[in-house]
DNA sequence: GTTGAAAAGGATAAAAC
DNA sequence: GTTTTATCCTTTTCAAC
């Protein structure tokens, strides 16, 4: 599975960095126990091997701008290969369009969808049914209120050795 | 609206540590063509203001643990005040559910769960099930493939002038 | 793995423009 | 706003254990 075996101190070395991403590399060691040296080489070591792909600010949205969030349940029109390619072409040139996923189940998409107003989202979906870019229903969710937003999953939870059944 | 005037820089300086959220202050300055000082005293008045709430080290997880995404539509018993509260107490007792949002529209709540298989992740919603967190129905979404995940939404977009109607 | 040291560069603050 | 300068701290590398 993975390339690269992590132990626990790898872990914390993730766990921190994804809660304080700006923290310093000697801050970092004193976090996981670690004298400077071998903590920075860990830290590379996640780095190069893309476990670590990147680090970004938060910014708090509704400081600084009036929007709406909303979420969109997205059936194609048809499950050709070139429709779904067409569709998340389509999806990838909207900026506005924050997030997508593809589903199992009863749809074939999730759309997250950030934008000044319900307006301009309207706008946008109608633009994205005029591209006929192979949406045929959707169904609008608005989002009313944040209730959490993690970080990061559990690591401990998700890489300790799975249940026992009987 | 906002406590803040942010200038075309302060936006900058925003979509720039929402992508690199590591990069130096001096590194900084340079791709908003200011010099070391005001761009420091800058980021220093949006990290007091809130505006930047926090740095982020982004993990790969599908490189270091198997995993399954699940987004979850959850209908409550009914819509007391109580029961909104004690299912979202509830939902935060949760690491694998890693973000929550209340909707307007045919469901009350959005939630995206992280966990080790489709296994866990049931035992997860019978648990909140037998906890008589006010949760009613559910329909269970899987995440088959990641396509999109912006790290922002366009700021330039959402903060530029309101467009005309006639 | 560890410490300790040393060079290079970044962060911060104050001056003067 | 800018540059310059000064000081201090952090990062990074290296040598030695």
């Amino acid at each position: 599975m993975s390339p690269i075996k992590l132990d626990e101190r790898d872990i914390k070395i993730l766990a921190t960095l994804s809660r304080e991403g700006r923290l310093s590399k000697s801050e970092l060691a004193k976090r996981v126990n670690l004298s400077a040296t071998p903590c920075w080489e860990r830290l590379r070591r996640l780095e190069k091997a893309g476990i670590i792909s990147g680090y970004h600010a938060q910014i708090e949205l509704r400081q600084i701008a009036p929007h709406v969030s909303v979420f969109v349940m997205a059936e194609l029109e048809n499950h050709r290969a070139s429709t779904f390619q067409a569709f998340e072409k389509a999806i990838d040139s909207y900026p506005e369009i924050t997030a997508c996923w593809a589903l199992g189940g009863g749809f074939d998409y999730l759309l997250q969808v950030v934008t000044r107003d319900i307006d301009s989202y309207q706008r946008l979906i109608d633009d994205l049914l005029q591209r006929r870019a192979g949406l045929a229903r959707y169904f609008t969710y608005i989002v009313t209120k944040p209730v959490k937003q993690a970080v990061l999953p559990p690591l401990d939870v998700l890489l300790a050795a799975p249940p026992k059944r009987k």
